[in-house]
RNA sequence: GCGGUUGUCGUCUAGCCUGGUUUGGACGUCAGCUUCCCAAGCUGAAGGCCGCGGGUUCAAAUCCCGCCAACCGCACCA
């Protein structure tokens, strides 16, 4: 049995996640997350803020997961996210219909509509691969989970592909909200539909999945991105080297200042991608970015690198997209809606001197005509400043640089967006903690994906013993704990259970608890014990 | 979707080719005993109408067909 099986086994025995609807057979391309699996998925959730909100200020959100057509229309999903697909009318094969024209020797462009690519396909008497009939009828099949909104029909809505577009079309709202202040990220951490033709590889390609989000909004002229890293190197399989087949290993600052990763705040991304997928547990060398070249690319993209991670079994996978979509978005959401979708950016191009009034001061001294000052405009002659013919003393006014004139700019911000696939993450981190430690299986997750849990053993049921235990369990569910609480059977077996768990931490209770109400705390990992008093558990 | 391989308790599997009474085992699970620190020992139990549906046959886990699912290739992966 391969790892990866094994790791699946374990998966769906220990409560990790596990394929859905199995006892009507099962439905590919769906997954379950068992308690522990959707657990340690939250925790994910936020080691990744921590990586990609939290140091920056960025702003979360949460947007519906049906779209009006519109939306995707506009955002090009709809036009792009669908395959022309020939069916033969004779035994029911289906083909990309571009792709039989092109086997054919027949060019098409891009842009060839249904009808044309079926009148090509028909009059060309283009033979179908599997029977040889001629007679072809040509059909879209769209990518996207279809619904309506609403009891009419005509009101079309599709589940998101991406969360992105929730985030786009909000824009207007959140740039507000930020106060006009670029760089502006919005995270979202939600679900993604995609009606796949072949899900594969477990958990690797689902149509239902959950996503985590960021669309960094920024002016293309002056990123303003966080300092590059210089020491940490990345293994970028970009443009150049694609074809050599071996990542260069390349510092962020290096690979932005020679042009190979186009956008300083793309660099930043794969920079923190890098360090949040180590902090899952893979090491440097499992990882690497390939960059999708101009072909591969998603319509929306200008440079795209795919953050990968090796699996013996699949080899390499990917687990992150990331993206310098440019104002692709904004702007056809913009045109579609005829809503300014803009930054506004003032410069001060010239400034003039002038007088300010202190208004507490001047009612102060002049008890009697404070009125008439204040409503003068005052004016400066050689002795001095005077506001309605009185002689102002210094203290009541002030000189200051005023703007003249000012140059507004307007301009659509440019977006970088790492995306990552959770679901993945969940499956990768599981994978790389599986392990075997004197025959046993060992699930040596991150300590940060498993914050807060902990088991409760008593050594032996014995009452009094329980009894502790039962007392232990109470308070650390208290403080917020996670507590898996196992009295039954031999204590080698309980700990080699939570082991294969994950379970970091096991407290066991035993006959010195009794005694001086001291417990010893067991570590998965190095199978060590530590005697501590009950209150140093919650350190 | 195409081609190939596969589908038997939670898991791994025996049985299928060469149809024939209640599908056997191991691990795991559960219960009891035992047990003061690492899958220990003893006793017992539950759990499968053999992926689903149809057909052939006196008789189907076993042969045939369809469907579903998984795995591997191909295509697809915005």
């Amino acid at each position: 049995m391969d790892k990866l099986t094994e790791v699946l086994n374990l998966a769906k025995s220990k409560g990790y996640f596990w394929p859905s609807y199995e006892i009507y057979g099962g439905v590919s391309g769906f997954y379950t997350l068992g308690p522990m699996g959707s657990l340690v998925l939250r925790n994910i959730e936020d080691l990744w803020r921590s990586y990609f909100i939290r140091p920056n200020g960025f702003l979360e959100i949460d947007s519906p997961d049906i779209m009006p057509a519109r939306v995707l229309k506009a955002s090009g999903h709809v036009d792009n996210f669908k395959d022309p697909m020939a069916e033969c009318k004779k035994c029911g094969s289906k083909y990309r219909a571009d792709h039989l024209l092109k086997d054919s020797g027949i060019q098409i462009s891009e842009s060839a509509s249904i009808n044309y690519m079926s009148d090509l396909l028909n009059q060309n008497q283009v033979k179908c691969p599997n029977c040889g009939a001629t007679a072809w009828n040509v059909k879209q099949f769209l990518n996207m989970f279809e619904t309506n909104i609403g009891p009419y029909a005509e009101n079309r809505g599709y589940l998101r592909p991406e969360t992105a577009q929730g985030i786009f079309v909000e824009f207007k709202t959140l740039i507000d909200i930020n106060r006009g202040r670029l760089p502006m990220g919005v995270a979202q951490i939600g679900k993604g539909y995609r009606n796949e033709i072949s899900p594969r590889q477990s958990m690797v390609r689902l149509r239902e999945f959950h996503m985590m989000e960021l669309e960094l909004f920024m002016d293309p002229e002056d990123e303003e991105a966080p300092a590059l890293d210089s020491n940490i190197k990345l293994p970028l399989l970009h443009e150049k080297v694609i074809q050599r087949g071996e990542p260069e290993m390349i510092s962020p600052s290096e690979a932005y200042r020679s042009g190979v990763i186009k956008s300083a705040w793309l660099a930043y991304f794969l920079e923190q991608s890098f360090r949040f997928i180590m902090a899952l547990g893979v090491p440097e060398s499992k990882q690497r970015f390939i960059e999708k070249l101009a072909g591969e690319r998603a319509h929306y993209s200008a440079q795209t690198f795919d953050h990968e991670v090796f699996f013996d079994e699949m080899g390499w996978t990917e687990v992150a997209g990331l993206a310098y979509r440019t104002d692709y978005d904004l702007k056809s959401h913009s045109k579609e809606t005829g809503q300014e979708l803009v930054a506004i950016e003032k410069k001060a191009i010239s400034t003039r001197k002038a007088i300010r009034l202190n208004e507490k001061e001047v009612k102060h001294n002049h008890l009697d005509g404070w009125e008439k000052i204040l409503s003068s405009v005052p004016e400066s002659r050689a002795d001095g400043i005077y506001a309605a013919g009185i002689r102002l003393s210094a203290d009541e006014y002030k000189i200051i640089e005023e703007v003249e004139k000012e140059e507004v700019r307007k301009f659509v911000p440019h977006v970088v967006e790492p995306s990552f696939g959770l679901d993945r993450l969940l499956l990768t981190a599981v994978y790389y903690a599986y392990g075997k430690k004197e025959g046993r299986n060992i699930l040596s997750l991150p300590h940060a994906l498993l914050e807060k849990v902990v088991a409760v053993l008593p050594l032996v049921s014995k009452e009094d013993m329980l009894q502790k235990a039962i007392e232990i369990k109470a308070m650390l569910e208290k403080s917020g704990y996670f507590v898996i609480f196992d009295e039954k059977g031999y204590i080698g077996k309980r700990y080699a259970r939570l082991d294969e768990a994950g379970i970091p931490k096991a407290i066991t209770i035993d006959g010195q608890t009794l005694e001086d109400g001291t417990v010893t705390v067991r570590d998965r990992d190095t199978w060590s014990q530590e005697r501590v008093n009950p209150s140093d558990l919650l350190v």
